[in-house]
DNA sequence: GAGTGGTCTAGACCACTTG
DNA sequence: AAGTGGTCTAGACCACTCT
């Protein structure tokens, strides 16, 4: 059957998607249960295998289906969601959220590395680090202090940017995208970061910490501590 | 040409996406700009234009590119990169370490919901409310104290359950799958918390709140503190 | 061995957007 | 008006895995 043939009879893998979904909501298919396979199922909805296939797939991927060959589809009884994060850009997050965005350079040098680094990023300890200290501040107040250890070896191009009027991460993300890290969050005490942060020495702050790789050779590694009324908000 | 035919000839989405992502990364289609569409992608792969549709949708989905319609499709300057953190069940979290997981109710009752939890979930305050403390613990140490509130009228059925034997969250998870909802991470002091974690009164603690609705009924709300040390992790 | 999902093809129409 | 991505079809072969 071709589409606009006069017969009006396409059917969107949204709409299979959608109604399949229905359907697990309200256990016509029971959780751990095989579902029909694409051909019936096809024939079910009137379309082609690859347009339920599309469908099947969707759900496979945002968790609620199991999906294998010659064991056929299953509905996941507990079904595995998750959370995407979009990777705050600390500009972005300030601004969405209405107040003006500000960026301070506060420290900049090439050291070598501390154990902590030196661990994380793999390295042998001889290499050469840019270390950055820089505040991130919304309407003026102080949103983010963050203390990050840059690979020359890695990003040598960056010894010659000028870090007060770009930050490191802006820079990063656009110059060199990596293939993978890690990120981690944490509840510390703000400790000496309470003069920058504005805030007690014994206040909670939220922390994130990021490490990034291209292929096997580490960029970056960044501890970003966020002002003590700050939450990381994540979408479900 | 069909596959099969001897020729060998068939090219998978996949290797497409790689030869692709490997192009972004050199540069060799410099950021921001136009990207060669489907049709001439497809012949210079030699293949049909669905496969390239596929690998370059992954690609979009993936933050790597933008697509749009008689625009075409370009090289996001920054990627939208993305962090999934699937969803930790506590025990799986527990168990994947290696320690041995345990489960304790500490408090249950049904009472009318305080001024947070009734905003957080859009409640009039008249509604009976499933209040349930609880600890989970790593190799008998406490690993999370959690306190939830269950709005009955979403969820009546969790009103008979012996929660001393099945967690809220993995009762839920079986027997309620959410529509939508949100996780917010945040430092905080233990406070009286300290008592079930084990740790000083003023020990930063890392605590994610979790609200979930299935459609426009408000589901749950729950405030989960780990132990001093905990980190949650997310891969990129 | 056989059933199921995974993918590719060639062609077509459609939807959106830009010029 | 026209170009580009989005999707659907019908058919085919393949890869995996259960029995």
């Amino acid at each position: 059957m071709v589409k606009g043939d006069g017969s009006d009879s396409s059917v969107s893998w949204q709409s299979i998607r959608d109604t399949m979904m229905t359907r697990i909501r309200a256990q016509d298919y029971a959780p751990g249960e095989l579902i029909p396979n694409e051909v019936d199922l096809a024939a079910e909805f009137g379309c082609a295998r690859a347009t339920v296939n599309r469908a099947l797939r969707d759900l496979a991927t945002s968790g609620f289906l199991d999906r294998r060959r010659k064991a056929g589809t299953r509905v996941r009884e507990a079904p595995r969601r998750k959370a995407t994060l979009s990777i705050p850009l600390t500009r972005a997050e300030v601004e969405s959220s209405g107040a003006r965005y500000d960026y301070r350079l506060l420290e900049r040098a090439i050291e070598t590395p501390p154990p902590l680094v030196r661990e994380t990023l793999k390295l042998s300890g001889t290499e050469r680090l840019l270390h950055v200290k820089s505040l991130h501040l919304a309407d003026d107040v102080p949103h983010m202090f963050e203390d990050r250890w840059i690979v020359l070896e890695t990003v040598p191009a960056i010894e010659t940017v000028d870090l007060a009027k770009t930050s490191p991460n802006v820079w990063l993300v656009r110059h060199l995208p990596y293939t993978h890290g890690t990120m981690e969050f944490l509840a510390e005490t703000a400790g000496a970061r309470s003069r920058h942060l504005i805030c007690a020495d014994d206040d909670p702050v939220l922390t994130m910490l990021r490490v990034t790789w291209l292929d096997a050779s580490p960029i970056t590694f960044a501890r970003q501590s966020f002002s003590p009324s700050h939450r990381m908000r994540l979408e479900l």
